[in-house]
DNA sequence: TAGATTGTTAATCGATTAACAATC
DNA sequence: TAGATTGTTAATCGATTAACAATC
């Protein structure tokens, strides 16, 4: 029987894998740029070092299906990406912490490939209050209210210093925000119907600096 | 028998599974906040949300014990961890691209606590060649050889735009260059002794935004 | 058609969890 | 000591992989 996730889908949601999904955000990122029409399972998993298998797995979770013979229509799979991720559906978003990070993602032009749009940037530093990161001007947090329920944001990003990352999160949910983007490098306790997506982007390092240990390649430090 | 873990580590390098490597740097960033002396399995694991038992197998990996009826005394297990990451130990790193994320990164004061030290931030745009980014001159990639040498850089962190990542890379590793950073959208073709770290920064919003979709708070979009 | 590639079921593998012994 | 908590073994669960049938 084909596309049985089709029919699965009928029937409550399917939870992803959480290793599934994150393959499935590499596809989306190596089919943006292939140029060709189609592309074959093993052509997929040689340029990320899985296996074929693996692949066709994970598509299999999707609504959509290869052609036998011939592979993936890579652009109908895109779009069965762009589907699952929601990507054409748009959602504003603020941050908070008009820092160096703050201040790079406001700037970030690639948002509109993933339907997000940055509305609002945030801080109480006097100092940069009233300035401009890109088009937008640092508001701050009084303000907070007022523009979530305006551009109907869902989502805030954390780019706060730890110390006062877990009160920023509190605050925001306090006002109704439904989902953390936490750059901020610390823990935080949230309650179990807001989620978090943790981007501690530094200390993504260490799991170089423990492989360059252990590796043949890095034993030479 | 007490800490197979040390025995193993003798013979060969033990292989972390990759969700029990991200779960200590979990524990890293976790406990590095706690102000108490010691710390239960039962509470580490209440507040990132997995279980007790998941916790002290990981923990079993370390070089490291804890005290039955007490719990985890903190700063050894971080000293564990840090033994673990080699955050004591320096890496030189560089960053291509001098972009608002590039930029960014080079002003981060956090990664002394990481081991990390960014010596050097190379870009090719004539405009930007010269000008400084906190203490560091931006370079040309002509000057990337000498520096690698000279600092004995083992880490390279791309943050140019997606279309010249890869020919980035390619010249980083031809230099010398053995792990790869990637804050680029795309994915990297490298030789199998080549490490590469994937920071897809803006691509880790889909997860938030599939997951709002379809968990009951997110539906009310 | 024959052959190549997908889709799916079944087997395997590895990670998580449960149970409990060790221990302070 | 008794009780609490770690450490470890065994059972379970879920994800990956192998095998092969379906299909164009």
């Amino acid at each position: 029987m084909k596309n049985m996730s089709v029919k699965k889908k009928r029937n409550g949601p399917i939870m992803f894998p959480k290793a599934t999904l994150e393959r499935l955000k590499m596809y989306h990122a190596l089919l943006q740029e292939e140029k060709s029409e189609y592309i074959s399972s093993e052509e997929i998993a040689r340029k990320l070092s899985i296996k074929p298998e693996q692949v066709r797995k994970d598509i299999s979770y999707l609504d959509y299906s290869g052609k036998p013979k011939v592979g993936y229509h890579i652009s109908s799979l895109v779009d069965a990406l762009d589907e699952l991720f929601g990507t054409k559906l748009r959602d504003n978003i603020i941050i908070i912490g008009a820092g160096h990070l703050g201040k790079a993602l406001a700037n970030y032009k690639g948002f509109v490939n993933f339907g997000i749009r940055v509305v609002a940037i945030f801080d109480n530093d006097p100092e940069k209050l009233g300035t401009y990161v890109g088009e937008l001007v640092v508001l701050p947090l009084k303000d907070l209210d007022r523009v979530i329920r305006r551009f109907n944001v869902k989502i805030g990003t954390i780019c706060v210093p730890g110390e006062s990352a877990q009160k920023t999160v509190d605050l925001l949910i306090k006002k109704g925000i439904k989902a953390i983007w936490n750059f901020a490098p610390v823990i935080l306790e949230v309650p179990e119907n807001i989620l978090v997506e943790n981007m501690d982007i530094a200390r993504s390092v260490l799991t170089l600096k423990h492989l360059l240990d252990r590796t043949p390649t890095g034993k030479i430090r």
